[in-house]
DNA sequence: CGTGTGTTTGACTACAGTCAATGGCGGTGG
DNA sequence: CCACCGCCATTGACTGTAGTCAAACACACG
């Protein structure tokens, strides 16, 4: 289940300057590389349940996965697509307050939870991070909370798409007009992120398409001609507006 | 518009072990006492628009406030009810994201943008105590995000009574088992809340009450007889369970 | 007592959900 | 190498929940 993968300098590390180390100096580094551990494991794995406990926390420095609930009779919403430099659990929580689970193979930067609540008080650089990183997650929820509770579902996969495109190109992959998008997710996550069921979910993507809004070279890739125009029908009039 | 109110010292302040302050000792709470101002405010006075620069970074001392959000067709969304000791406003940020409106007559404790920024950076209990509050926040909101993306009109309503109750439970005011609780919305405000109409909210708070779930002696008034059995419409079963 | 705002109720509509069948793609085994 | 199986996605037909439009009601205020 778990691979012992080659564990790369925190100066080398692909979320240097995007995870909760992002702020830390060589000095501060120095004391990360020694608290970390890596973990790898494959797509489908379970990385926190909600109400378990959670000893570890961790970074995801490749690979993706999602944060959601399932209430008893089945109905599951996603709470948050989780990308690299994104961050699992929470210190000062001893549970995970939702499911974890790995979408693709995950390379996670672990700390064990107390180790972890000890670098926040004592590294400065990762407190305020953290921080930031923390209200920057919030700002997200509550944007994501207007789609799902006023967007139609056209909408809602419109501003999906769109802050999926803003999130890569942040990230580099500077994209001119038209961009493809690699899904992490299959269909059923999406609706789970989107508060729809699948079929409705499939319904708008057609719909996109017919209306040249995307273009759909594979079922987990997703060309967008023209971002500005998507952006629209999102009801996201103000270029780089309102959705993070 | 603006009243200039009674100030209080810290030690008095009756959000002074809640809110951003709560951890701070006397010599903490002696730098606050200089930079700290008031401000008084009547219901409907808008705090802060989103977009638009916010100088004051503020708590709630008493009163209540919306933070939402409009799309441009009139569609409003609302993504937090500030009650006393939540705060308003983001340190690092110069401009709202959301708007903020008074609910009721409203008191604030303001700390001026920079000053603020500079007391988090200089002040470990600030920092520590503003962390956890926005985890907390990330946490309800996250909460939220499942009730708008999952759950039946019946059950938005239910959730949000529950939510209601708990949070009144903690602050002081332990009912027994029954509980009246005095709502500080509109139904207008309820149906932005739950990102339903105003129609469908009167429509299930007529059908709660026919089903003997609550009582409504008053509009701005709803009494649970049996917070428990309130609960279970939620779909909440673990008792204290997922509603924050 | 009348006016106005906010709420409730009613009748009808529409958007997304449900149930079911078909389609496409990849992997495995003959 | 091809065929079959199984999974996931798409499409179709119908249903149901919440939205819309409109009228009645209730309470507060002048």
């Amino acid at each position: 289940m778990t691979m012992q993968p080659h564990i790369p300098a925190c100066g080398n590390c692909p979320i240097r300057h995007n995870a909760v180390c992002a702020e830390c100096d060589a000095d501060e580094l120095a004391v990360l590389e020694r608290a970390k551990s890596y973990r790898q494991v494959p797509a489908g794995t379970s990385l926190a349940s909600a109400g378990e406990p959670l000893h570890y926390l961790s970074s995801i420095v490749t690979g993706s996965a999602t944060m959601s609930r399932t209430l008893e009779d089945g109905r599951r919403q996603m709470v948050g697509l989780l990308l690299p430099s994104d961050f699992i659990g929470r210190p000062g929580r001893s549970a995970s307050a939702y499911d974890v689970v790995a979408l693709s193979d995950v390379t996670l930067c672990r700390f064990e939870r107390r180790t972890f609540e000890r670098l926040v008080r004592e590294t400065p650089h990762i407190a305020t991070r953290l921080l930031t990183m923390t209200l920057d997650e919030l700002d997200a929820a509550r944007d994501w909370t207007v789609v799902l509770g006023r967007m139609t579902a056209r909408e809602r996969l419109a501003a999906f798409l769109v802050s999926l495109a803003r999130r890569r190109a942040r990230s580099g992959a500077g994209a001119g007009r038209a961009l493809t998008l690699q899904l992490p997710l299959s269909r059923e996550a999406m609706a789970d992120h989107l508060g729809l069921t699948i079929e409705t979910t499939s319904r708008q993507v057609t719909a996109l398409r017919k209306d040249g809004l995307i273009e759909t070279p594979s079922l987990r890739e997703i060309r967008i001609p023209d971002l500005e125009r998507l952006a629209l029908e999102a009801g996201d009039d103000a270029d780089g507006g309102i959705l993070s």
